[in-house]
DNA sequence: ACAAAAGTGTTGAGAGTACACCCATGC
DNA sequence: GCATGGGTGTACTCTCAACACTTTTGT
């Protein structure tokens, strides 16, 4: 508080600005997050989440967006800010700060292609995930645990699925996420309670077994999805 | 994604990062927050949250913790990262994202002193802000709305008051931070069955009325407070 | 004795949980 | 006709909300 002149970021050492994204997806019935394989040093051919530098020009929204396009051929219309991840040494090769976003999405929806600074990429299940870059694994364990949480009064789950859904899929979700079985009456009471589905009224057949009602869901009756934003492409 | 020249944040026009500090604290029945003014344009004289630049050799939460002391001459024990705000034109001189802070303290246990690039300090009902600098009456309004929804769950109001509290104290505060009544018996009950606040075998007597017996926050048995950072100092 | 704040129990409604059988279809 | 997944109802428990009077102190 005795310092009289004023510390000015535009000519001193400081820290940079990235974002990293932790994808989610359901597929095989387990929860899989996407990673890449980097180009560059530091970490050069090690596994990482997509991600990269704020430009000048670019919100922070629109940099995790752009990032996970140019690296990973995936566009999302849905994200939401994790946490900003600033320890000191979280680059061993420089200041980084990184602004950590996740989002969900259909597994079936896209077939992610490495580009930009990444040459590869893949699916992963969050519980066997290999030595990552950085702090990323600490920073997906976070993701995982606020997707966790998030699940208990969002209605996330819709955005890993396809727009027409069964309740048995939904249900599925869920029991993914949480790592549990759920009571299958208990649990169409409960989403069918919150008026949030309507029937399409044409059904689903997976070949054998009854063939399944499908729902939509009701965006409209659910404004918010709790937090995320909704970026318009 | 065919882009071959890294984009490197070092040698190219790019984002600068900085803190800012939304402290809450309790009086007069009130719900208010820390402000200062600022000495340095843009926005010079104008209201403004406490904040600033991050060095490169300090953490997020020190930086926070930092220009809280430095500008209000306030240490505070516990931080919560709250939101980075990343719009291109929050700061209209220059590109700034900013990684907002909230913490919350007794108000008996400070008195603010203007410092650092602040002239002036003083807090500010909650819901009769001032014209401020920047976003920060935004950041103001999501703070306001991350406590209510944290107080629902955590025990974040034992932050706002001494040590040693009464019921009625401890009553008080969340009927400010929710802005409603509460039934005694049932907050009483309900507190109570928490087995987080041990009686001290003390009372104390407010003048009038029968004095009522003091309580202590058991911290060991609610080790994390919901996400914050406690800091060691 | 009275004003002022502390303290104390019971009841009803709604939400969550546990639990088992019939239905529609493909093969 | 049988294997496979879809679809349905009821009873118990627990949590939350509503509600009014007695107790202790200072003046």
């Amino acid at each position: 508080m005795t310092e009289r002149v004023p510390y000015d970021p535009f000519s001193n050492p400081h820290p940079a600005v990235a974002v990293d994204v932790i994808l989610f997806t359901i597929a095989d019935g387990e929860l899989r997050v996407l990673l890449i394989r980097r180009e560059l040093p530091p970490f050069e051919d090690a596994w990482a989440l997509p991600g990269g530098f704020v430009r000048a020009d670019e919100s922070l929204d629109e940099a995790a967006a752009r990032e996970l396009d140019e690296e990973a051929g995936v566009s999302v219309r849905w994200l939401e800010q994790l946490y900003t991840f600033g320890a000191v040494d979280r680059d061993p090769a420089r200041r980084v700060i990184s602004v950590a976003y996740f989002a969900l999405i259909d597994a079936l929806e896209l077939s992610p292609r490495a580009g930009g600074d990444a040459t590869d990429v893949r699916w992963c299940n969050v519980r066997r995930l290999p030595k990552l870059a950085f702090d990323h694994k600490q920073i997906v364990r976070y993701a995982h645990q606020r997707l966790r949480y998030k699940a208990e009064y969002a209605p996330v789950a819709f955005q890993l699925l396809p727009k027409d859904l069964t309740l048995s899929e939904l249900q599925h979700v869920y029991e993914v996420i949480h790592g549990k079985a759920l009571d299958k009456r208990n649990f169409r009471r409960k989403v069918l309670g919150l008026e949030i589905l309507e029937p399409t009224g044409e059904s689903r057949s997976e070949g054998r077994g009854r063939p399944a009602a499908l729902y939509r869901f009701r965006r409209d009756r659910f404004r918010d999805l709790g937090g995320g934003v909704v970026l318009e492409f």
